[in-house]
DNA sequence: GGCTAAATGTAGCTTCAGCTACACTTTAAC
DNA sequence: GTTAAAGTGTAGCTGAAGCTACATTTAGCC
């Protein structure tokens, strides 16, 4: 806060240096504070994608191996072993050498909460009349940035559109 | 497709390997393609959260500064000299050393309809009945996933509520 | 005009997600 | 039972985003 600089604060646009703090840095701190959350989503939302499509493997087949998931994700079979082991070392997923891929307890309710979340966004967007493979797109990414307030605002205009 | 998987399409749920390849394919290359969109869009949101704060800036209060930048997204300054430079190489942005940093013409559109974007999301999560705070923090996630069908479907909803 | 604090830039590290290339197991077909 | 293809694992690279620590430049104040 030793900012020397002009308090003059009828600031305008044509100062270089020292800007009125004070009120516009609760603004700043404000906004510095939703990127904040936007990236460390970021940060978890690959480890909820691999949770959610190994339940999806699970579920409809039996198994969830290192080829369908790297087929499914259109990534290399190695990176998928490498983010494996990752959400292992977090304790989402259990597996060993040349064995299938298995949830663990967390990983199994974290898949079911995003596969839930997932559907909700699905049928929202259908209901607003995104089109199908527009909503399958969307979803997949819009996903991991709604809070419970928004998926409940969601849930509402889905069922006023019923 | 030199697969020698078991052709007995009558799958269930018990096989260990061979599966039935063909019409589950599809899907699974749809789906590969709906995550891989995902992807990209990540490695490009972060070169838009950028030029969108930069023009914010710029706009109101005549320039952006590697400092102001930092704050407002909540990161390093060292992390934001790095980043601006990448998105100078990308032709978004100039800047001459200790001098601020400014649009190009392309780094301008784009941060014209990112902010375009922003703010049919935001208006739309409102008419919605999500809370400012959220809808705040939920829109920046949310910018960089949705379609221009999806944001069209937006305003048509933002339109009905009014 | 000098001095000092703020701003900027640089160096070098970490983690993560992606890749290719190569090595090793499993398993299914014969 | 062998054997070759499919699947899995490992090594080592890249690029991006983040950090801290240190060096340099700028500019406001006296």
């Amino acid at each position: 806060m030793t900012a020397r600089g002009t308090e003059s604060v009828g600031q305008g646009a044509g100062r270089r240096r020292g800007r009125a703090k004070h009120l516009l840095d609760v603004a700043a701190k404000e906004r510095a504070r939703n990127f904040r959350a936007t990236r460390d989503a970021r940060k978890t939302e690959i480890a909820e994608d691999y949770v959610e499509l190994i339940a999806d493997l699970i579920d409809s087949g039996g198994e969830a191996r290192t080829v369908d998931i790297a087929d499914r994700l259109g990534v290399s079979h190695a990176t998928v072993v490498k983010t494996v082991a990752r959400i292992k070392a977090l304790g989402l997923v259990t597996s060993r050498p040349y064995r299938g891929i298995f949830l663990t307890e967390r990983g199994r309710a974290i898949a079911n909460a995003s596969r839930a979340r997932h559907e909700v966004i699905l049928a929202f967007l259908r209901a607003i009349g995104v089109s199908e493979a527009t909503a399958q797109r969307d979803a997949e990414g819009m996903e991991h940035h709604c809070s419970p307030e928004t998926l409940a605002a969601f849930v509402r205009v889905i069922r006023s559109r019923r």
